[in-house]
DNA sequence: TTAGGGTTAG
């Protein structure tokens, strides 16, 4: 705080007391200093008394208290008793104040509304922000710029890119701040490509809040040739660039799942805060690379920076894909040991990590435990019991799902359609697949046929999967294909798979497994000729078949088996075990099937 | 210089 030198002393010691952080435990006798020294006359000092006020006192109260020091006390005084709420994360406060103010009578000036406005961005939908923007037109402060363009972002971040859009267009004069607001509000809505044509309509030059914006749009559009001309702009504005702008242009980047050039601008990064670090590790989860997310973390925390809960939701991805339980664990303790607040994400993300690494009854705890759930919380419920071989579980917690309210997505199918697959609920499949159109209005997409066709060809349906291939508007995939080629291997249908052979190759002609999958089958209907002849074309086409390999975490040790390979310093044992447990499933299978009887 | 508006990560 600076004082003119010609402030008297006691009002620059007043102010100086009513700045510092503890002034609110010497909150009486400030305000009995206050009065006794006149200085209550002072607006300066009443409005910094104000906001202390708004830490320790009710709105009407606080507004009794400034009424009995001064009768009259300026619009000024008021609005600092506003921010105070705003400061505090008191909006209803801040929000009933001015109600209270309006009904009394208070004088306000043009700075009273954006100062309420500021707290309306906490409220869900536009309903206060619409009250305040009729106030203001009565009140005759819509003309200020400042008014209108606080309310153009409050409409925004409110959802209410409509009313954000129709005030832009009645504004007379519009800044790169009013510009820049509306673009944020259409990205916060969702409408990416109408947000990047309000910035190539802009007539004001744009500014680095504006790009960091359009950066934000390019990145969930995936357009990273707009994105790569927004990186140019700001070369040529700034040269080189603060944390907020590397963070925007770097996540960009992630987000068109261009890691190379991610990684560049993180390595460049003149400084690396907590976004840059979680954008890099989510980015590296996103693109399939989760050992590297794993090491980019044990680098931010070596750099002596701590994850939160947006970097331990990522964390907690890199987790579920590796089966990395104890590190999943470890993530656990500290969220408990630190005490980071749970929200919807991380939750998510812990039962996602456990049921992914088999350890599904703390996956259903967790998930019994989370104070909020949304859609992809049940997903990962359904999923994990679907991978884990709970069908019928996993249909009794969809149907538990809509019980309670909560509207089914495309992933929901899913986790629904798989968890029909791994258990073999051919007639539950079939009843949830025409469930999504009848009843969801949801599309079937190519991975939902996937599950369908995959359900089907375990069950040996060969005929009833092979027409709803047929049937599908979009063309099948890989994995439908081999879902089908399986089949057939199975069923000995050689006929049929030659035909998926020519659709397979079409989509793939490089892919290995095909050619392998056709000499099986082969083999299998003893057509040793056919046999020989495709691993011939196979040598000849230079192909190897990319060995399967698996990992799997033991005290945080991570332990890779390669097909074919050996190099375990306990692969006997290992082996030993494996075919006990293997006579254990076939003799639990004749058991199950009535063929011995106990 | 007695206050007020727009920007980054799941």
């Amino acid at each position: 705080m600076r004082v003119a030198a010609s402030t008297h002393p006691l009002k620059s010691a007043l102010l100086s007391l009513l700045d510092e952080p503890i002034a609110i435990k010497s909150f009486n006798q400030i305000h009995a200093l206050l009065l006794t020294s006149g200085f209550y006359k002072d607006s300066l000092v009443l409005a910094k008394f104000a906001d202390l006020l708004a830490l320790s006192t009710h709105p009407s109260s606080a507004y009794k208290v400034l009424r009995q020091i001064h009768h009259h006390p300026i619009p000024f005084v008021f609005n600092s008793l506003i921010s105070g709420y705003a400061r505090i994360k008191a909006p209803r406060s801040a929000f009933l104040l001015f109600k209270h103010l309006v009904g009394n009578g208070a004088p306000l000036d043009k700075h009273t509304i954006p100062a309420v406005l500021k707290s309306c961005t906490k409220f869900s939908g536009t309903g206060e922000a619409r009250q305040l923007h009729g106030v203001a037109i009565k009140m005759g402060f819509l003309c200020d710029l400042y008014v209108q363009n606080t309310l153009v972002h409050v409409y925004g971040t409110c959802g209410g890119h409509v009313d954000a859009g129709d005030l832009f267009e009645e504004m007379p004069v519009r800044d790169v701040v009013s510009w820049t607001a509306l673009i944020s509000a259409y990205v916060k809505g969702g409408f990416f490509i109408r947000a990047l044509e309000l910035f190539a309509l802009m007539d004001v030059e744009p500014n680095m809040a504006t790009l960091v914006c359009v950066l934000v749009a390019c990145g969930r559009l995936g357009n990273v040739n707009t994105g790569k001309g927004i990186h140019g702009l700001i070369l040529k504005h700034e040269g080189e660039f603060g944390v907020v702008v590397g963070n925007a242009l770097l996540d960009m980047y992630v987000k068109c799942e261009c890691l190379d050039e991610a990684r560049r601008i993180f390595e460049e990064l003149p400084e690396r805060d907590i976004v840059s670090w979680t954008s890099i590790i989510s980015g590296l989860v996103q693109c399939k690379q989760p050992k590297d997310a794993i090491e980019m973390f044990h680098e931010m925390r070596a750099s002596g920076l701590e994850p939160d809960k947006v970097t331990l939701s990522s964390v907690l991805s890199a987790c579920a894909s590796l089966g990395l339980l104890d590190s999943g664990k470890w993530v656990h303790e500290y969220i408990e040991r630190r005490g980071i607040e749970w929200d919807v994400h991380i939750g998510t993300a812990m039962v996602d990590m456990y049921a992914k690494c088999g350890f599904l009854e703390m996956a259903m705890h967790t998930f019994e435990k989370m104070p909020h759930r949304n859609v992809s919380s049940w997903n990962a419920l359904l999923g994990g019991l679907a991978i884990n071989g709970c069908g019928k579980e996993a249909l009794q917690h969809f149907d538990r799902m809509v019980r309670n309210g909560v509207n089914p997505n495309e992933v929901t199918f899913i986790a629904i359609l798989s968890a029909c697959s791994h258990s073999g609920l051919v007639e539950e499949g079939r009843h949830h697949f025409k469930s999504m159109t009848e009843i969801y209005n949801l599309a079937p997409r190519v991975e939902h046929y996937g599950c369908m066709i995959n359900l089907l060809c375990r069950a040996g349906l060969i005929a009833e999967a092979h027409e709803l291939v047929r049937s599908m508007s979009m063309k099948a995939d890989v994995l439908i294909w081999g879902a089908m080629l399986s089949a057939c291997k199975a069923h000995g249908n050689v006929e049929l798979s030659q035909q998926i052979l020519g659709h397979l190759l079409e989509l793939d002609p490089s892919d290995s497994g095909v050619y392998v999958l056709l000499s099986n089958i082969y083999a299998t209907s003893d057509r040793w000729g056919d046999v020989t002849r495709v691993r011939k074309l196979m040598r000849e086409k230079g192909m190897k078949k990319e060995p399967g390999a698996s990992v799997i975490d033991v005290n945080g040790k991570a332990h890779e088996f390669v097909v074919g390979e050996s190099n375990h310093p306990k692969s006997d044992e290992i082996c030993l075990v494996l075919y006990s447990l293997a006579k254990q499933a076939q003799l639990d299978g004749l058991l199950s099937c009535g063929l011995i009887i106990q």
